[in-house]
DNA sequence: TGCAAAAACTAATAAGCATTAGTTTTGTAA
DNA sequence: TTACAAAACTAATGCTTATTAGTTTTTGCA
């Protein structure tokens, strides 16, 4: 008589969402078979549901575990004393190494989203706007302030978020160029332009 | 006897075209069911059938259309008399009238290749990478010309084509802003940044 | 008006899917 | 060693899927 499922063992649980996030991330939510994941994990599939809940609960479980992260980073970024262009940095930084550090979960929320069900797709497209319009705001104030030119700060977010979100492509060059120079040089770029 | 397929009729499949390319950027490929296909046709689904000849067939034409059309354009931009920095513009411009004016098909194109069936997965990553990697030669032939600063031409490249993809998320705004300006402010981050 | 082809329809096929039920094995603590 | 629970297994359910076969309706031209 099994069936039961105490809070105890996060351990296996947390080891099956793992692999979900690499597998949703290479063949897409709902190509991604329970059997793949159970082979993957080294298991048949219905033994999955001594640990989980649902296909849906993993994907979940990764979307906002990564909104959580984002947002609690910038409830910390927001009440640290410094200037708007420098908390913007920060920022981009955050989402730089959130990228390179926990690329499968990331990428998942980014493309998989969608695939949530109610009421979870309605909360996590609450949760994106609310934290993209944060951000917004603190462009206008940095333009108020005179230290961003004075551009559409929905524009600029928007340019700065999708760039960020664009190293999903870095996986192939990781070797060609280190993470230092990639954080840098893309910082950089959006702070201050390529051309001379 | 029906199940002849002419060359004649390109329009009524082209009229599928678009309905899958709409209806794969909503729901995504897998999710994507012929029964629906057919009910934004107008039509039960195995008639489709008298027209495309199968789903896979539909992602390809779509995908390859709108890699064609990209690599088209650049070809034609290398051989324009300018310099690297108003080529580059001239692009990235391109790229951002595509984005809103093709924006299923664009949008199906950068989310849902990784469905395509071999060999035209291959194929489509080829036209990609080669695609990526003349924009690189540009960017680099415009850093030895010191139009650009020295910066690495892979990470300028990948925050660039990044940042205009990122327009997929732009839909909602679409009515407060006009699409000069986005096009306008855009450009101007991403060659001259947004730092006073 | 009549004929042939194009394109619609219904019915059926075969495969894959997430998940549940029921049973057996495994691991651990008394 | 015994007992109990956690977690594995096999088998089965019911549903959805893309696609094919075969038939009927629609369409356009002579």
């Amino acid at each position: 008589m099994a069936k039961i499922k105490p809070g105890k063992n996060a351990s296996k649980r947390d080891v099956i969402t793992q692999k979900a996030a690499a597998l949703f991330k290479t063949k897409g939510f709902s190509s991604a078979s329970m059997r793949e994941l159970a082979e993957a994990v080294g298991v048949e599939a219905p033994s999955l549901y001594n640990h989980i809940g649902s296909k849906g609960e993993l994907l979940q479980g990764i979307c906002f575990k990564v909104a959580n992260a984002f947002i609690s980073y910038l409830d910390r970024a927001e009440n640290t004393p410094a200037g708007h262009a420098t908390r913007l940095e920060q920022i981009i930084r955050f989402h730089i190494r959130m990228m390179l550090d926990h690329f499968d979960e990331v990428y998942v929320a980014n493309h998989e989203w969608k695939h949530l069900k109610e009421p979870y797709l309605s909360n996590f497209l609450i949760q994106r706007k609310g934290y993209e319009k944060r951000l917004i705001a603190l462009l206008e104030n940095g333009i108020a302030a005179k230290e961003f030119k004075p551009t559409n700060p929905y524009v600029a977010v928007l340019t700065i978020l999708s760039a960020v979100r664009g190293l999903e492509f870095w996986q192939q060059h990781k070797k060609n160029i280190s993470s230092q120079v990639l954080e840098d040089d893309m910082v950089n770029h959006l702070l201050k332009g390529i051309t001379k």
